[in-house]
DNA sequence: CGCACCATGTAATGCGTTACATGATTTT
DNA sequence: AAAATCATGTAACGCATTACATGGTGCG
């Protein structure tokens, strides 16, 4: 699946993993995100498979760059898994919503702090999502004309970080006031 | 991490890893979900750990039953995962909205089909959490009692669900009424 | 008659993380 | 003086999925 994030980055322009790695980083992170070390060893085995080839860029005051390019094949193999149907729910791994589910054996007080912590964790991806991630859309959007049908979905997936960090600041807010407000046992 | 949600099952009472699956589907699925084969795996290596134990049950018309206990190190262990502070966002793989990062390559139609697609099993989710899943936390509670503050917190991790399907369901309405208002080129 | 349920497990494979290894330049 | 950035990669390990293997009972 990796795959096809890295794929989806180079239909755009030729780039090194580094570079993937902070594009990812900037937009897709918090519905997609992926290790450096992942990133180069996913490049690899598109390499073998053919759907993208690499150049080395010499650089002298910097380590050398290896820099991929899709090939006809990766574009094919990319525009395929991107119009094919999917029929799945993605899985979910939520920690804190399990730790949550076993907790009535723990007392008020660890649970309070438990979820004061994650609800500044989340308040900061929040803000992160409403004020960086604006910004580096709409700077890519304004750099590149063309790519403004993009833009404009990209601006949707951020819309959709948002909505779900404002729903798990809701959610932790009312999980905090419930508990305030039980009797302790 | 799957070790500590069957961990936490086991602090209830002993059961099999079947029905260990059973319980995940029907209450952490949402949150937390995990295949046969792997509860069985991990189930092992908490007993090569000496987290748990396990008795052979014999019957005759049924194949035998494998009944896990956790033991008072299991306990321990449990009790101080659940007590430890998380301070991480748990990362997310959500290949719908990573496709749609990608989808200002497509056609609206194959998009609009697309979306189609996940509104209803988005819907099908939302309605099986209003449903399926209130009963089932209600009537655990009402059989035992005891466990009506546990109940409290399933309920609150089922609500977190829903809203979670709610917000789902809202965004990509959205989609669609953004793409259809959108001129085709 | 076929499917779902009960019930457990192994083997092969894939995907992902952590740690290791290197090393100059730029920013704080 | 220390930390972050640029830049690539390997090795070991862990966790998860898929496929394989078995086989009786009960329901529609």
């Amino acid at each position: 699946m990796l795959k096809y994030a890295i794929l989806g980055f180079l239909t755009y322009s030729p780039m090194t993993g580094y570079e993937i790695k902070q594009r990812i980083d900037r937009s897709t992170a918090h519905f997609w995100h992926a290790k450096l070390s992942q990133i180069y060893i996913t490049l690899k085995s598109l390499e073998d498979e053919g759907w993208v080839t690499s150049t080395i860029q010499e650089q002298q005051e910097r380590p050398d760059r290896r820099i991929y390019t899709i090939t006809p094949t990766g574009q094919q193999g990319f525009r395929t898994w991107l119009a094919e149907p999917y029929m799945e729910l993605s899985p979910k791994k939520e920690t804190l919503i399990l730790k949550m589910f076993f907790s009535a054996q723990l007392d008020s007080q660890t649970v309070l702090t438990q979820l004061q912590l994650q609800l500044d964790l989340h308040q900061k991806q929040l803000s992160s999502y409403r004020q960086e991630v604006v910004h580096s859309i709409q700077s890519a959007a304004n750099e590149f004309p063309a790519l403004e049908k993009d833009a404009r979905m990209w601006e949707a997936t951020r819309r959709f970080g948002e909505m779900y960090e404002e729903l798990y600041v809701r959610w932790i807010e009312e999980m905090i006031m419930e508990i305030k407000s039980q009797p302790q046992e």
